[in-house]
RNA sequence: GGAGGGGUGCCCGAGUGGCCAAAGGGAGCAGACUGUAAAUCUGCCGGCUUAUGCCUUCGGUGGUUCGAAUCCACCCCCCUCCA
């Protein structure tokens, strides 16, 4: 195997369909550095494991010398994305937009190198686009072509609207990586029919066409959705290593397999082994998804952090003692007394008095390690109290 | 432009005058168990200083009625078919 080839056989790890493999060679064995496109919503700014299955991507592409553009579609996200959805999202900001593209920044370097990474916005040539530039864009590709979309073509065929600003995303979307003159363009498999028009429009402009790699997508905790904020079942890479190995150890022995292919940076066979030891029982499922949640905490923290998040989570929940650090929050001291109700609601350990009083029926409250069972216990304002909701929550109160 | 269907709690979805704070499922929370915040089982799941009590909720605004998510009027939004 050349070193092209090696390098194509490991970029094409994880990846659910190359668009198109020889051209990708190709364009590796010219041996300069290839324009990598990936293009981000600056919309929802908290980054999630989800996003970092492309994120990770395109690190390997840095790591192999290449170039990284970040595009934020600013542009696009100011119109508001009518795909889908029946409720039109507001339209951004100009401030909004830098405050999460910030916020991204924030994140991303994470995982990417920020000296590899270039961050560009659309509406840097699309505003400039003006109606000419947009009708000679859309006389570039047909509506016959476009209708081949699947869920237009769905909608078409059912009656459905479908609205004629809704043609210009792929179309706008495409003439990015016309600009930009992408090699690569990376995506989650949904973007399928946008990622390829990014390989029309460039033939059409007369450049070489970019091939598109596309990203299976990660379901969320629940196992049935695809992870995501506004479903709740998402781990965000800002998360506490806490958090994160909790949320990890949550999902079920059946998706953390999932989750193993597509999140962890050991190989496919290694995981095909795990998987075959725990159907015979010399691995325990348990161990096996610790050290998944383990490598997770790592990446975005440390080795050390992710040990001790291990080692609270054993202590807490195993051995049923407390956690090392505990929240604290500190009152003034007051000669009265307050109700247990009132003061966990007012920590946030519940929604309201209502729900409080059902934790504490159903003996989910402790104060100071003991079941708490009476609702309308008074607590005297001085000392310190610790205050334990569920299995999980732990939080100590102080007057003084 | 015409004909019809629909908007219900975090989500999906039943309910067509009182027994409805509203079936069922999902999510979430708690408990038991365990191997974990897995699986399973049980309970809870609008708010209110304890409640056979009050308040808020069934797209919006008014109305009918002793009483409305349910009936009427108008309005807003979504969908299906025809043009």
């Amino acid at each position: 195997m050349t070193t092209a080839e090696i390098q194509l056989k490991e970029l094409a790890r994880g990846v659910l369909e190359i668009i198109d493999e020889g051209e990708l060679l190709k364009k590796i064995k010219k041996g300069k550095p290839l324009i990598i496109k990936a293009g981000f919503d600056p919309t929802a700014p908290d980054l999630h494991l989800g996003h970092t299955i492309l994120l990770n991507k395109l690190k390997q592409f840095q790591d192999f010398g290449h170039q990284v553009i970040f595009l934020i579609g600013d542009f696009t996200a100011k119109i508001g994305d009518p795909s889908g959805r029946n409720s039109t999202r507001p339209p951004l900001s100009d401030e909004e937009i830098k405050k999460n593209t910030a916020t991204y920044c924030d994140q991303i370097f994470k995982i990417l190198n920020p000296k590899k990474t270039k961050i560009r916005y659309n509406s840097e040539w699309l505003e400039k686009l003006g109606a000419g530039g947009i009708i000679d864009l859309a006389s570039r590709f047909t509506v016959a072509r476009m209708l081949e979309r699947d869920d237009f073509k769905s909608r078409f065929k059912a009656g459905t609207d479908i609205s004629i600003q809704e043609f210009y995303y792929p179309l706008l979307q495409g003439y990015d990586s016309v600009v930009l003159h992408a090699d690569v363009e990376l995506g989650g498999t949904d973007q399928k029919f946008n990622l390829l028009m990014g390989r029309t429009l460039q033939r059409r402009y007369h450049q070489e066409s970019q091939v598109v790699l596309m990203m299976p997508l990660l379901e969320g905790t629940d196992g049935v959705r695809k992870m995501s904020k506004s479903y709740g079942n998402y781990i965000g890479i800002q998360e506490s290593p806490k958090e994160i190995y909790g949320k990890v150890m949550s999902i079920t022995d059946e998706l953390m397999w999932r989750y193993y292919e597509l999140l962890s940076f050991i190989s496919l066979e290694e995981i095909q082994s795990l998987k075959q030891k725990v159907v015979e029982g010399s691995q325990h499922p348990k161990q096996v998804k610790s050290n998944l949640a383990m490598e997770l905490v790592e990446r975005f923290y440390s080795k050390k952090e992710a040990l001790h998040a291990m080692q609270e989570f054993e202590s807490v929940f195993k051995s049923k003692s407390l956690p090392n650090s505990i929240e604290e929050k500190v009152y003034s001291r007051g000669s009265d007394e307050v109700g247990i109700l009132h003061l966990i609601t007012e920590l946030g350990m519940a929604a309201s008095n209502g729900e409080g009083r059902r934790l504490i029926a159903q003996g989910g409250v402790k104060l100071d390690q003991k079941k708490v069972s009476d609702p309308f216990l008074k607590i005297k304002k001085s000392g310190t109290y610790l205050i334990q909701v569920g299995k999980r929550h732990f939080k100590k109160v102080r007057f003084e």
